[in-house]
RNA sequence: GGCGAGAUAGCUCAGCCGGUUAGAGCGCAGCACUCAUAAUGCUGAGGUCGGGGAUUCGAGCUCCCCUCUCGCUACCA
């Protein structure tokens, strides 16, 4: 293994356009706060960088909406989260964020660097523009109708009530959410990183770390091997919010936001160490680790790594220990639809109680798969394993010593074997930490608090005391050992509990490091310990359930959503009588009917239209079954430009009805008319 | 459709290179104890390892087929 000089640990970025919940620190913050952590108790020299990242589309919508400046809003969630940050003890080395003065100038200055050096490539590429206010607009601007659910306010990438992955195109009535108008195709210029050309050094690069966890292996090689492999990707957009690009000629554009965003780790470094960064960014010998959710995986393992390689001058990522997801009750975890524990109102429930949610996060991370917060589980786990093995034993221990010893630690010897015990869990709790297996890792801390639970039920102190002072001051001893290494063992995961243990023992935590774990004198013999306070309390049940009632509500709130009552589809533009009248529209029955193979949404229709039959391509099969639709008479678009769809060609278009329950229905004559009768 | 990940006890999850009786925590049952936040300790019951087939002396693990869940990606009125 390379004995490292130093470590450059960064955690994701958290987007600025609301605050923090859950799932965020369960998939990134604790797993990267407790390393850190670990890596400061063992003196290792390491950077820990964060930043809100402020940039990109969302924001400019979200402003919009509620009719404010990007700045502003990006301004009020930068501040939420930080808190939230500092609230739950997060121990960044800075915190900063993209909107800054150094990021602007950092990332400029990169992207400069390989515009000069002749890294991407200039492209004409068609983009949707809005030409009422004069604007290209990304994805999220186009607003339509969801094909596969009838969500009116559909976006352009994706429907946020199905979920589906979607394009522009895709969109009953698109329109821009600028103006109503309906977008047109304009060329425009932007710059790409030719990904592709790439893609041997991303393997190299990939090849050299197999030992990554698997869902981060395998998601990175699926990349690379699917299709024809990695494909130019667009390193500028047509916006107006964010970093202007620094080439000549291209106003009005600005760095994409997954361009910026990573740079973001440099920038706040600059900003944090403004003559002493480099050795964290440019030093061979330093470690680079990004922690992440699963959804960023591809952004820092190929893109990122990319644009470093291409800058020339940085190192790359050693490892990106990635999380999945975190979901909440059954359901995912979702910002637009409030669907979450969010760190600032858990704070008002649960006030100082950070680390019960840090254990119990830390508990149950996502660390393979997708797992799942339940506020049940929470209380479980809080009271059965927190308070019931930790606090009750560091409680019962400082009762004890109390009662018998006036609260001053025995005059005597730890025993060996003790000794041997503890300096074991370090060094299973170490090896899990340097894995990235937090969950199993705070387990075997847990073990530590049992072990003592278990050496007082075996020698009873309470009995021996009758009989022999002497040796019940010796397991006294050993226990009060127990707790100042556990004080020292549990820091990386639960830091409050950490420092309120050395405050009852009334001990300099900042005096001892990870090595010092498994010695027994770290409580010194006739040392004066402080007053026994509880650590935890019990969580009741009536707390739990009002979470519960929380969530339910919000559930209640957000259910009636496909209401179809201001669902009014927004009107489209005006068009003449000339412009309907070019319209061929003609009745056809549907005489066959079949899956298009490799398309899931694909039926191939034959339909009579008296005179000829057509093949008609229609992007229905997740509404009806091929057999059902036989015979049915249906409302064509005789005059529609054929198309190729799947390899087939489409001559013409069915009309389709939306229905209130978001399905869809055939436009037909009410009786049955002649196969190829006009429509008007 | 392509690709990736996953499916193991009632629940949450381990299970390294295929090797004897598949593990842990919680929950449940019983016993012990009373210093402790009715906390703790000990013991126990619970599993066709998603389904089917193949390779092997031997498969939770390898190979093939299938089902379901999550993610990425493609096609689409």
């Amino acid at each position: 293994m390379k004995n490292w000089k130093r470590y450059t640990v960064t955690a994701a970025l958290p987007y600025a356009n609301g605050p923090v919940h859950i799932g965020h620190l369960a998939g990134c913050y604790l797993p990267s706060d407790i390393y850190v952590r670990y890596l400061r108790a063992n003196k290792r020299d390491v950077l820990f960088v964060c930043g809100s990242d402020e940039h990109g589309v969302p924001i400019t919508i979200k402003a919009r909406k509620e009719g404010v400046s990007p700045q502003q809003i990006v301004d009020k969630y930068h501040e939420i989260m930080k808190q939230s940050f500092v609230d739950f003890g997060i121990s960044f080395s800075i915190y900063s964020r993209t909107s800054s003065k150094t990021h602007h100038e950092t990332a400029s200055a990169f992207f400069k660097k390989m515009y000069d050096e002749g890294k991407f490539i200039e492209q004409e590429t068609d983009q949707y523009y809005d030409e009422e206010v004069n604007q290209f607009l990304a994805d999220r601007y186009i607003v339509g109708t969801c094909p596969k659910c009838g969500n009116e306010n559909a976006y352009g990438d994706q429907c946020e009530k199905c979920g589906t992955s979607l394009s522009p195109t895709d969109l009953i009535n698109p329109h821009s959410t600028l103006s109503g108008a309906k977008p047109v195709l304009r060329k425009t210029k932007n710059w790409f990183l030719p990904l592709d050309k790439l893609q041997p050094h991303i393997k190299a690069y990939l090849d050299e770390h197999k030992d990554w966890k698997v869902n981060v292996y395998g998601q990175c090689k699926s990349w690379l091997e699917t299709g024809d492999g990695l494909q130019p990707r667009s390193m500028t957009r047509d916006l107006d919010w964010g970093i202007p690009v620094p080439v000549a000629g291209a106003e009005g554009k600005v760095l994409y936001v997954w361009f910026d965003a990573p740079i973001g780790y440099i920038s706040n470094s600059i900003e944090l160490l403004p003559n002493d960064w480099e050795k964290y960014w440019k030093d061979k010998d330093t470690r680079l680790i990004h922690f992440i959710g699963k959804d960023n995986i591809v952004f820092h393992c190929i893109i990122f790594p990319a644009m470093l390689m291409e800058h020339g001058e940085f190192i790359v990522a050693d490892n990106v220990p990635a999380n999945e997801f975190l979901n909440l009750e059954g359901d995912k975890i979702s910002t637009s639809r409030n669907w979450a524990v969010w760190l600032h109102e858990y704070l008002e429930a649960f006030k100082d109680k950070q680390d019960e949610l840090r254990y119990v996060l830390t508990s149950i991370a996502p660390e393979t798969k997708d797992s799942e917060f339940t506020w049940k589980d929470y209380q479980a786990r809080v009271n059965n394993e927190l308070v019931a093995i930790l606090g009750n034993l560091v409680n019962r221990v400082m009762v004890l010593t109390d009662k018998y010893f006036e609260g001053n630690v025995p005059d005597t010897k730890g025993c060996d074997d003790l000794q041997k015990f503890i300096t074991e869990q370090r060094e299973k709790v170490t090896q899990s930490i340097e894995e990235f297996r937090f969950r199993e890792a705070l387990s075997e801390v847990i073990n530590v608090a049992r072990h003592g639970n278990q050496l007082l039920s075996e020698k009873e102190p309470w009995k021996l005391i009758k009989t022999d002072k002497e040796q019940t001051g010796v397991i006294l001893y050993d226990c009060l050992q127990i707790i100042a290494n556990l004080g020292i063992l549990c820091e990386p995961f639960l830091p409050f509990t950490s420092k309120k243990i050395f405050d009852m023992l009334q001990l300099d935590a900042t005096a001892f490091s990870w090595k010092d774990i498994g010695r027994q004198d770290l409580v010194p013999a006739g040392h004066q310990l402080g007053k026994a306070a509880l650590l935890y309390q019990k969580v009741e049940d009536e707390i739990i359930d009002a979470q519960i009632a929380k969530l339910q509500q919000t559930k209640a709130m957000s259910a009636p959503t496909p209401e179809p009552v201001k669902a009014e589809p927004t009107a489209k533009a005006e068009i003449t009588y000339d412009d309907f009248a070019k319209l061929d529209l003609r009745a056809g029955t549907i005489i066959a009917a079949e899956k298009v193979e490799k398309a899931d949404k694909l039926l191939k229709l034959t339909v009579d239209l008296g005179s000829e039959t057509r093949t008609i391509v229609s992007g229905i099969a997740a509404h009806f079954a091929p057999e059902a639709i036989v015979g049915f008479q249906v409302c064509v678009v005789a005059n529609l430009a054929s198309r190729k769809l799947r390899g087939i060609e489409s001559k013409g278009m069915i009309l389709m009805a939306d229905t209130a329950d978001g399905k869809l229905e055939f436009v037909s004559p009410k009786n049955l008319t002649a196969n190829g009768s006009m429509i008007s």
